[in-house]
DNA sequence: AATCAATTCCAAACCGCTTTGGATAAAGCA
DNA sequence: TGCTTTATCCAAAGCGGTTTGGAATTGATT
């Protein structure tokens, strides 16, 4: 069932119908219900390509996954951020475009979604510092807004981030004032805007209590399970081992875990952690009691708000970038306690 | 710059340059390497909207990701699926649209984004027993291929899936062989086909070596790190404890693992765990040596294969239903061992 | 009653491509 | 030489909507 054949059904024109259904005011509204009624009956759901053509636009936003080139890994906190967005897109009724790209031809990938009309605005992800495709997108002049910031970006643009900084900073402030002086980080890949932000966090804190922060006590790897316990089991191998860890992730998280078990120490007690919890509707921190102390920011909330800033862009492309900082929670879990007293 | 501009800058026809860059035979070689050169000159994309109205095609396809409404759990396997079906469509040229859907109006769902012509064929994820979505997707009339399958369907479709039941069988056998006498299954919830084949070929070899499944050893939950270490915990706490686990994924085998710990016993001497392995990327099973012994199947690779599939299935519509069954590799770890002696 | 402004509807153009059905010129054949 | 093929290109008609620019009808105003 196509408009046409809708139209002819009713008596009506096209034009008519079409109007009647998009709720325009240039017809009568005891037509608009026949309209109404009659689309419902023949359950007709107007053809998406022919809007887009007509319409000239695409009611439909990109999401570019980039996966590393060398390591083939897909970020885990995206299945929770896209599930997010996707609410958001559903409720406007505009589709969601995935594509998955290794980051050598991220530029193509973005010029060609953009020439060939198959999006309206997109959403980056996973920025590192510096990152090329703030200025590229800028020169297509495509609404845009990333998932993060990147740091050394001259122009302004749109962005939604955690305070990752400031949580990173909070926590170790916290393990500080529990009286623990020997702290190690355990970070992700530095190049990632995020990861460089929480290092300044962790170390900002140190210094400010007069710390100073030990390079041997902090990792960047990758946020896996095994990279977390390697690095903790190394820094547990030392002489002057940490009695404390902050931690980029839930997974490396439970990396840490495992090596601070494995070297016979208790959790809580001879060793404490807090991780970046970004609850991740599989790795749940706990039921009821979280089980880790940590910094809590919900991505999947941030896959919301990102997905409704674009759309709010793209329906008002010449507004001034916005700008959105949310503050993550210090939850306090079973996995911190007093610093042990020295032996 | 698009069709009818390039055509004229050329002196052409839109209708010749049209045939020249899609191939056709009638147009002469040099005409059609000028028209070629021009369009690269020019970095012409051709309108997607445009191409997807003219020829009736959504050049699309549609993944619906279910979002169980009382957990609201993204399958974590979902974004490696993703990332290899990425990867086919993008050779293929075509897109990939993403709904994630409450499971409560799938319906509604699949029947608009056929209705709409947002797509050329769909693929379903997590099946469930008897699950609706294949007689429904039969009754709209789209190419789909399921990942899974859902068992007591009556009428045949397309699928691939995992040889569940005889990846759980061996790796039962296995442990059996090894000594082992109690055994516990920490399962995903068995309304999903795939736990269900799980649980059979875990209780198929059991009874075919004269054990007895004993229920009490056999738990059915979300794939979590808590929920594996809350169903371990309680195993072990039994008078006649298991030795060995046989566990749905890698994320509830670390919280098998925990508890295993936990209790003071050592992985791979006192208790074995066989964990299955989806080979996620972020979640990988050791670096070299793999830490869990494991039923190990790529879920990168499937949704590779079964976006190769839909896409044929599209390009041939009138084809029979395609079925592929792929055998998970039994990966020897360091989580297994001989079954301790009774004290 | 004549004029003007709404109100309500429609015909036709348009979005940017593909594709059908020729037209023209060159080549092949009897 | 005249006629049929073959090669090459083009005009125009879609695809299924939206949108512009009227036209016809009705109601209000003077």
């Amino acid at each position: 069932m196509n408009l046409k054949e809708l139209a002819t059904k009713l008596g009506l024109s096209p034009t008519t119908v079409s109007r009647a259904l998009n709720g325009y005011p240039e017809v009568n509204e005891t037509t608009r219900e026949r309209v109404m009624a009659a689309a419902k009956r023949y359950s007709y759901s107007p053809n998406t390509r022919a809007i887009r053509l007509a319409t000239g636009r695409a009611l439909a936003v990109g999401h570019v996954i980039p996966i590393a080139s060398q390591h083939e890994i897909v970020n885990p906190v995206f299945a929770d951020f896209i599930a997010g967005a996707g609410e958001v897109y559903s409720r406007n009724g505009y589709d969601m475009l995935l594509s998955v790209v290794r980051d050598d031809d991220e530029e193509r990938t973005y010029r060609e979604l953009v020439a060939r009309g198959a999006v309206d605005g997109i959403i980056v992800h996973g920025p590192r510092m510096q990152d090329r495709r703030v200025p590229l997108l800028h020169e297509i002049g495509i609404p845009f807004v990333v998932h993060g910031r990147a740091s050394g970006t001259s122009s302004a643009y749109s962005w939604l981030d955690v305070n990752n900084r400031r949580a990173f900073q909070r926590a170790t402030e916290f393990l500080i004032d529990l009286g623990h002086r020997r702290l190690a980080l355990v970070n992700g890949l530095e190049f990632m805007d995020f990861a460089m932000r929480r290092r300044t966090g962790f170390t900002d804190a140190l210094v400010a209590h007069g710390i100073t922060p030990d390079p041997a006590l902090m990792s960047s790897e990758e946020m896996t399970e095994i990279a977390g316990f390697h690095a903790a089991s190394r820094m547990l191998n030392m002489a002057a081992s940490p009695t404390a860890f902050v931690v980029s992730s839930m997974i490396s998280g439970m990396g840490v875990r495992r090596a601070v078990e494995r070297a016979g120490l208790v959790l809580g007690r001879d060793v404490s952690i807090i991780i970046h919890d970004d609850e991740l509707s599989y790795l749940r921190n706990g039921d009821d009691v979280p089980i880790f102390t940590a910094t809590r920011s919900s991505v999947r909330e941030a896959g919301r708000l990102t997905a409704e800033m674009l759309l709010e862009l793209i329906a008002n492309p010449t507004s001034h970038p916005k700008e959105r900082l949310l503050e993550a929670e210090l939850i306090i879990g079973q996995s911190t306690g007093p610093a042990p007293r020295e032996v």
